[in-house]
DNA sequence: CAAACTCCCTGTTAGC
DNA sequence: TGCTAACAGGGAGTTT
């Protein structure tokens, strides 16, 4: 599940390769995976537009472009893009032929074609003339945009939820999924259950250092090569997600599973104080 | 304001 | 072995 920094892994990737080429033409392969304009209308106006800036705000892929139009008329405009569960882009030649789960592909002015693949149809693409309109409801970027520890501190007393469900939260910190929630909460050692407004000034130092620290190692693994194309898995595997009833590798205490907020939250009874 | 629930989807897995 | 039902999860929206 692509969060903040699989989706920057993917901006990274995408960039030299974007940047500066045209779109001749767009194919919706599954018509809801576009949430505006209409299908004809966003054909139509993405055609001849030029990728000038690819950039990631919170998990959503910002891909600025230069539209044709002539003086008069907006020249700039966005096509944004949230993978949500499944969703993955890649660059093929547009000869090749398209995947099972391929719902829209986007032909390039060098026989190129950028690929959106989403298995499970969660995904969703925007053609828009202010990309704020979409990410104007977004909080601080964890990583572009980390609130000081003084504002994060005031933020968490500013409401009294879970830690689990704030982090989840993307009005309140961008960037976060599950995963990485979990994978904080642990190297914090806080419980998930544990409300905001309780923090200390040290514990809330603590979360921010966490989140970043979780972030970013996950960044710089998500980038490194093995050598042969093959991305290295294995060496940034997550220490309390996915492992219910395994030790806790801090404590050897059993790594337990609840739910929280409607989602599978992993955490270790004994490191993670319950509240 | 917060929490709980529903919906969108399909591949995987547990259970019979 | 083969089937079905439950489950996973991000986010928007609705209800409590």
């Amino acid at each position: 599940m692509p969060e903040l920094p699989e989706v920057e892994t993917i901006v990274r990737s995408l960039k030299p390769k974007l940047l500066g080429r045209k779109i001749t033409s767009a194919r919706l392969l599954w018509q809801r995976t576009l949430v505006t304009p209409r299908p004809t209308e966003f054909s139509l106006r993405v055609r001849n537009c030029k990728f000038v800036e690819i950039s990631r705000l919170g998990k959503f892929i910002v891909f600025g472009l230069e539209t044709p139009r002539k003086a008069g008329s907006l020249r700039r405009a966005y096509l944004l893009l949230h993978l949500r569960m499944s969703g993955s882009l890649s660059l093929e030649h547009s000869a090749n032929k398209l995947k099972v789960h391929d719902r829209a592909a986007f032909t390039l002015d060098n026989r190129y074609e950028l690929r959106f693949n989403d298995i499970r149809k969660f995904g969703r693409l925007y053609f828009l003339d202010d990309h704020k309109e979409v990410t104007g409801k977004l909080g601080p970027d964890a990583i572009l945009q980390t609130p000081t520890a003084e504002e994060f501190f005031l933020a968490l007393h500013s409401r009294k939820v879970g830690l689990k469900s704030l982090l989840l939260d993307q009005s309140f910190l961008a960037g976060l999924g599950n995963i990485y929630v979990d994978e904080s909460l642990w190297l914090a050692g806080a419980h998930p259950r544990k409300l905001s407004n309780r923090l200390t000034r040290q514990q809330s130092d603590t979360l921010r250092n966490s989140i970043l620290k979780v972030l970013r190692r996950a960044i710089r693994f998500n980038g490194t090569d093995a050598g042969d194309g093959v991305v290295a898995f294995g060496r940034n595997t997550p220490k309390v997600y996915g492992r219910a009833g395994e030790p806790c590798k801090r404590c050897r205490t059993k790594i337990e599973r609840i739910v929280v907020g409607q989602r599978g939250t992993h955490f270790c009874p004994k490191c993670q104080k319950p509240c």
